[in-house]
DNA sequence: CAGTGGTCTAGACCACGCC
DNA sequence: GCGTGGTCTAGACCACTGG
């Protein structure tokens, strides 16, 4: 029996699996608050704490005097938040990257700003074109503080995921990113890559990651390919 | 005092009102939960009901043993739920619209799919150019069911926010949208009205809103400026 | 009416950060 | 050790939807 994990976290895990494995069907009506409390043998508080999250995550919503239905749409989490491989692996591709340089630079003043790190602190630079099943679909520009992350260049990106090696190695998990997305011309080198020719249209994204302290993790500037690449966004 | 306003949701506009005039400031600590406890009379569960919903909007984190603090970039909901007129304003244009179209049509089939109608029910269908200080800056169409909007063709959209009317007479408020957003090229009309020329790079974004009840009120298509109008966009 | 979710109480013990 | 947030209890009353 003996369990560490929070039984709030338990029931969520428990109705998470019951929708993903189509036990709970969309729009159904998921059992009562009551009879969570039963099953758990815990009180109404730590059902509705579970509840509540995943409320708030998309997976279900409630409606007074009635109950608590499996949400219609197919759910899906803020993706980007997990990086590009992972994104990648989850729609169905292999990912890849071919880099293009890993560097430890001076930081341009608005990236060690955005960084909140002194402009005289190095970071590394790592630019590479991201694959999907060997098609290009974006060029990735990342700038992380030295300081941070001492010894990042001795890892390999051409396999690895960014953001698996910064969370296992480094304990720097990226639980939000504040982006800037449009679109824009894309001509010359970057075109040439991309697209095969001089130009083409892609969307430029670029923003800052946090961890759970909201501290700075990375700034990142990339380009997608205006066609291959559809992001998938769910806003409230 | 009678007040029949939850006793959480007083918190919640207090603290918020405290960050926005910045009494509380960005990164600084604001007052542990048991002192909202005794300045509020309540419960350290209520206070933590509260607390727990500014965590969630991204105003405030917490970290364990230390504090509460207020979050360090500007904070910026997730506008879009709010529509193009109310995003506008908080950025300090001037919204207007010039209608392209407003009629009522029997909907393609992939329309009323995703607006879970039959396709025979009828839908409204608006086009219209959006503006900021006179500027175009996109062309929105939006299709909503004739069924759940009687009488929506009564309003003029030039001044009104769409939103407003759906949320204000129909008791509709989007609270979800899921979108799918990609760069394009735009060519022929649709250029000539947002950039004065036969080409211009834009950005696509089309999906569906949802209400409280995961009903969908609305299907959105529309074509952005690819230089005028940057998304900024928080993902967790 | 009974059953659901919405709000709230007044405590409790634990895990963690800091001094 | 002390104060912070993290989890949890065993109740309570209210507001709402349904039959």
């Amino acid at each position: 029996m003996a369990e560490n994990i929070p039984i709030y976290q338990q029931i969520t895990s428990y109705i998470k699996e019951y929708i993903e494995t189509g036990i709970y069907q969309k729009g159904n009506i998921i059992p009562s608050e009551q009879e969570f409390c039963n099953q758990f043998n815990t009180s109404r508080m730590t059902v509705r704490k579970a509840i509540d999250e995943l409320v708030n995550d998309g997976y279900l919503y409630r409606i007074q005097g009635r109950g608590t239905f499996v949400s219609h749409w197919v759910y899906r989490k803020s993706l980007e938040v997990l990086g590009f491989s992972y994104h990648m692996k989850q729609l169905g591709y292999t990912p890849s990257s071919q880099i293009i340089s890993f560097e430890i630079n001076i930081p341009q003043p608005s990236i060690a700003e955005r960084l909140k790190i002194l402009p005289t602190e190095n970071v590394f630079y790592l630019s590479r074109v991201r694959m999907a099943d060997l098609e290009p679909i974006a060029i990735e520009n990342v700038y992380l503080p030295e300081k941070r992350f001492p010894g990042l260049d001795t890892y390999s990106f051409e396999e690895n995921s960014l953001y698996e090696i910064l969370k296992t190695k480094y304990n720097a998990e990226v639980v939000l990113k504040q982006e800037k997305i449009h679109a824009v011309m894309v001509a010359g080198h970057d075109a040439r890559i991309l697209f095969g020719k001089e130009k083409g249209v892609g969307m430029r994204m670029n923003g800052v990651d946090f961890d759970a302290n909201m501290t700075p993790v990375a700034y990142a500037d990339s380009i997608y390919h205006g066609t291959k690449y559809i992001f998938d966004v769910i806003f409230r």
